[in-house]
DNA sequence: ACGCATACCGACCGTATGGTATGTTATTTT
DNA sequence: AAAATAACATACCATACGGTCGGTATGCGT
């Protein structure tokens, strides 16, 4: 009988079911308008615990941000779409897997850091650069791929691997404030196949394509 | 001698100056951690006469919205991108311009309704659905250059005109994002050019172009 | 001159907030 | 087993917050 205690809820936990908290709560009502109490009660934890496992709630932030960073990039780096052999095919699996998830309700697959950083980066610019890292970190994972593509089909155009990854979070970051705005998915899902166009049409410059 | 009162602070623009207020402060620290007292202090009015003028914090988000809605479509009507007689061109021409005026401080050219939106979507609609009008009116405003130039260019892909031009605010919008994230406006900037080269590809399918 | 509406003032209120101080219990170290 | 430490729990605090309220000043129609 490891577990003798009156009613103990898990001792050993508390940080991460805060910071679970605060990736879903903060991703419906802002960062700002979730106050702590939101989050230990979401969590289920006392005010005690929250501030010995956080300096403060901006640490939480930060806290937050990089836990966010860490659970994505094992989320795409299990996910299908590494599975075609060939650079470019393996890009636009991306984009489809990223429109494919794009599902049920708006606070449930749109992306923590683009808001936490969209609220925080003048008022809490260690926040902010959390959020960058997490956001530049998951370009780095698609621009090999890309300059992959580039040289396999010889482009020379003026744009770099490095600019077309970031443009596509752009259209991602993008398609999540007007999914938002209209409280429609389907407006995020639009975006992402012109952004399957539009890189249809970086790499096949002529021909008109059919999947 | 109109105005012998002891150091009347303009008596008459208390709404106007709130909501200018509002547009700069929100922008820079967010709805939420923008206080009715920040508002009162930046605009030199009292808390009185901010509850006076609006209901509630909420209705100052609404009203804000309104009035970000009316000063941007008064500014885009007159700005210098309507000249060519191309509908074609005149939608590059928005493109450049919406690249042109990204510079300085990023909360001095970023979107008000983008991040308030965001931000209140889900805890009050009143605001969502206000931002929403704003930004899908002034999408409508590029639909029909749009479909005129897709008539001329004889183009049937199976794209609409009324979703090219929610996409163009889609990549506004998360330029935005990633510039606040990364401190940076070229990087808002780059996604515009991605923009450009997307429109000049749908329209000049084979050909490279020459600007 | 009078009445009235609009515009504004500034003190005040109840609550929510981020944060702290101190105590208690489990776990690890020695 | 003792000591140290991490992981909580509870009560509390100062302040900041959104909002209210009674009052005042100014312009306007009559």
């Amino acid at each position: 009988m490891p577990r003798p205690t009156k009613h103990a809820p898990e001792r050993g936990n508390a940080r991460i079911r805060l910071l679970e908290a605060a990736r879903d709560i903060i991703r419906a009502k802002g960062f700002a308008a979730t106050s702590v109490d939101d989050l230990c009660k979401a969590a289920d934890v006392t005010k005690g615990a929250f501030f010995h496992h956080f300096a403060s709630k901006e640490a939480l932030g930060v806290a937050a941000a990089d836990f966010w960073a860490e659970t994505t990039s094992a989320f795409f780096e299990a996910a299908p779409y590494h599975g075609p052999t060939d650079p470019l095919a393996r890009l636009l699996a991306y984009v489809a897997f990223r429109k494919a998830i794009i599902q049920g309700e708006i606070a449930e697959f749109t992306c923590l850091v683009g808001t936490l950083a969209q609220e925080t980066y003048a008022s809490a610019p260690d926040i902010r650069d959390a959020c960058a890292r997490s956001i530049f970190g998951h370009t780095a994972t698609l621009e090999t791929d890309i300059e992959a593509a580039r040289q396999s089909r010889g482009i020379t155009a003026d744009w770099t691997a490095a600019s077309l990854a970031r443009h596509t979070q752009t259209v991602i970051q993008g398609a999540f404030v007007l999914a938002k705005a209209a409280s429609d998915p389907a407006l995020a899902r639009e975006s992402l196949d012109h952004l399957d166009r539009y890189i249809r049409h970086l790499f096949h410059p002529a021909e008109e394509d059919a999947a």
